[in-house]
DNA sequence: TATATTAATATCGCATGCGATATAATCTAT
DNA sequence: ATAGATTATATCGCATGCGATATTAATATA
């Protein structure tokens, strides 16, 4: 008997998922590019929106990123004047990230975004919510 | 009543998926490493490993991937002598790709890969399983 | 209290992804 | 038959991701 042959391309795990990700970032290109933003750079501001202040680690953890990939972001971020640096007063290695006015002002441009993006992808509801979970619990498993 | 916050990161669809493709890549890397082949390249061997050949264009239908990415990535194995290219001869602008005597030798060296990584994966087969028949309905259902 | 270690960021280099554009071959509609 | 449209790849430029390493501040400890 044939064993199975584990190496095609409709067999793998990962493959789906990488070009899922991908497939979504495009989808929401349209509307980060009314904002001027790129997919990496809306996320740090979703942290900030939602934590008002962060540290350059803070991000990493929470985004899943190095920080050879969050400093760059964080500088074109504040490039953009949209965020803006200091160090902590405790710790002077601490790098305190926090919205600049127009960051705060940026959130409700950007409020419409999750809604837009959930109406134009073409799959259930609840199995949109249940790839959410698994994607989530995969996460919190394998760290 | 207060509304939902949409822009929280924990409601995000996208951002899991895409913290979890990278989570996957990185799990593949030690295996990757003793093949000397990055995560992308190894993609477009699978479809080389299950075709023969294949033109570019294939290659980007098959990967979800443009010519401006699979053009450097094939080159790049053609450096490393694992596929080589040629032209079709009914149609001069295609490029077939097809494997090197080293690239079909390397599948047999990657064939332990996918049982392998999917031993290290912390979650249940079903759950697995569940995630590969979402996203891969996710990307028929959003061409 | 000097010093070794650890911790928090930053820098460098390389490999993707992809939008925009260029190039070359093929097709198509006169 | 031939100019214009279409198709298949390739090139260019920019923005990530990330391994490896450097830098600077804090901490531990002899």
């Amino acid at each position: 008997m044939d064993e199975k042959n584990y190496l095609l391309l409709q067999e793998q795990l990962c493959f789906p998922v990488y070009a899922t990700s991908r497939m979504i970032t495009r989808m929401y290109q349209p509307w980060l590019d009314e904002l001027n933003l790129t997919y990496p750079q809306y996320l740090v501001l979703l942290v900030l929106w939602e934590e008002k202040e962060a540290s350059v680690g803070q991000l990493c953890k929470k985004l899943f990123l190095n920080t050879n990939t969050v400093t760059p972001l964080v500088k074109k971020l504040t490039t953009k004047d949209l965020v803006k640096k200091g160090r902590s007063e405790t710790d002077e290695r601490s790098v305190r990230i926090s919205l600049t006015t127009a960051g705060e002002v940026l959130q409700r441009k950007a409020s419409k975004i999750p809604l837009a993006l959930l109406d134009s992808i073409n799959m259930p509801q609840d199995e949109l919510q249940e790839l959410k979970r698994l994607t989530w619990k995969f996460l919190s498993g394998n760290l």
